[in-house]
DNA sequence: GATGAATGAGTGTTCATTCAT
DNA sequence: TATGAATGAACACTCATTCAT
């Protein structure tokens, strides 16, 4: 356990804040330490640059999101590889409820990664996200081929509306419900596809 | 027809280069001039502000792409009030190759409006357009009820996908095959929809 | 007579509301040239530069109004050296109305003269009016001595009077009336001011 | 009291010589710390803007000035109204040293305020000061009717030379001595003034 | 006589970062 | 640990003026 001072702690909280409202590169370190009541000397005394006190907000939630997808297709290849592709959508439903409670918990993190990171190494974090599930798919999803854009991108869709509806500020009931018709719409969905394909 | 003097012309094609590469916000005048041979003075010669010529790469597709939504619900509107919610999605079919086309052509422009406008008054561009569809489609088809923000979010997600396929890189025909799928995919999951409503 | 072309005649009207507007330094080339509606150019076919227009504008007035000081003078040395302390308020009450018509029919000339004129060489034109007095004064009316700064400055004060009441906007009447006033009060003030410096 | 470091200091110094020399708007920040042996960016660590430059020059003077005409009219107003028109030079002579004492010291201050605040809230310091006496006279000092434009023409004149006399450059003995002279002009004027308005 | 394109130096202001104390 | 002073480069924007056409 690190130990973290009031002065760290207070500029975690005025930083937040601050990245919140303007993006990173729009928010301004000055103001960030004046609000924390602190000086602009001190803030390198705990991080060597801007976009390492963005890292420290944000690395957690980040790391946290990427482990849990690959949690989530590593299950998926407990089937056989055939029955793998019927069974996704299940696997994503059965984790929904965590993963919406980690996400509400972490919401302003999430923002920060997903709306406000332009010109941190996050930027392009929404495109690692998928493309786990892309590596994923193409490897172990044999009749969905990894050349399918438009699957590729009906994935992006998903995780897209999961943040939108938990950065949407609904209550958690109100989240798991909105997720679970979207779960279903994209059951549908998928139904269509797995027709498709076999017929071809 | 407004004439363009090949300055006027340098200044537009540096400056678009270089709003897709930092945004609106990242990108510097001094860099765009000087890239483009000349000083800071003439740029302010043809376009009174930084804005301004945002503006002016962006602006003819952003009215084209308004008009064309507005266009496609007032099609819808011309079916009996029942049977508008069935037609929607035949009309946005109907249209499709039409507005993938013009997209396609004005790709840059498109990612200009809805990736790199943070500062303009573009931001919340693809909020504006959802607002269309959202208005007409409270206003008009009506056992959508108009709180329901799931499907206010998939039709969100519609738009985003139509936008990632164009933006994707493809050639014409790939493109257009994603977006039929994708339309299909939406009709099987509305016909969820449906019938969730309707025996609610 | 030098032949104005209607340009001229524009750029000289716009150019004297934005001098009045803005002052010299404040005023700017391009806005004067653009609501009169030409170009920067043309500007620089009828004047070499910015403070040349400011003169053109201004200098008979100017000229004006130095010769008329200097008549006044002249006049009060037509009388006997010893009589001239006691006619000079005289003399300048009888001219007195001929030259209130003349500037209140350039009353906007007096004011780029008097308050807009810093950045030209007319920005101590008030100090120039004064020294005529100054010089004259000392030369000839010998009672008063050119040390005395007290009485510079009410001849200061006098013709800052008859500015302010020029430039305060009253009609003819009551700009007559108030200088008449102002006389009547330089009048018995300076009665004072004869009677100290004889008893001395 | 604040601390004032060897750095503010010597922008402080600059400042006001670069203000007196150009004025507000034409003076140069980048002039005035390069002088000062710093850089723009040491000059906003002390002050949030250039105005606030010239409003820490001056601020404590234009207070002063404001308070002590206020003063001067307070105890105008101890007098009975009906002698207080023939009280209110008295009032103004007896405070006369003082305020003269304090300008001399301030003559710099006093300087940048009424000829170098153009483009400051400081640029119509003259007529709030006017306006002061003005409301003061119309209040309180009844036969003097507020229309009476030469009446308030006469009390701009009045702090006028009272400023261009200190402004004038000479030591406190002769700075004295022609404002008690300027004070017994006005004293000889006022008397015809009631006369006439006694006889109207 | 007038245009329109362009210059180059200037403006006040903000930034992330450094460093001696 | 924290300060406070300072840097130097960057920002968008405006200016009076020039000059080939």
């Amino acid at each position: 356990m690190e130990e973290i001072s009031n002065t760290q702690q207070q500029i975690l909280n005025v930083g937040k804040k601050e990245f919140l409202e303007h993006g990173f590169k729009g928010a301004s370190l000055r103001q960030i330490v004046k609000q924390a009541g602190f000086t602009l000397g001190a803030f390198y005394g705990y991080y060597q640059s801007k976009e390492e006190l963005f890292d420290a907000l944000v690395k957690e939630t980040a790391d946290y999101i990427i482990v849990f997808i690959q949690e989530i297709y590593d299950e998926v290849k407990m089937y056989p590889s055939k029955e793998r592709a019927g069974h996704m959508m299940d696997c994503f439903a059965r984790r929904l409820p965590e993963i919406v409670d980690y996400l509400l918990e972490h919401s302003e993190e999430l923002r920060l990664l997903l709306m406000k990171a332009e010109g941190t190494r996050y930027e392009t974090f929404f495109e690692t996200m998928a493309a786990i599930s892309e590596k994923n798919v193409g490897e172990n999803i044999l009749w969905i081929s990894r050349q399918n854009m438009t699957f590729r991108l009906l994935i992006h869709a998903y995780y897209r509306l999961l943040i939108q509806v938990v950065l949407g500020g609904g209550d958690r009931e109100s989240v798991l419900k909105a997720m679970m018709d979207i779960q279903s719409f994209f059951y549908y969905g998928f139904q269509y596809f797995m027709k498709e394909e076999n017929e071809q």
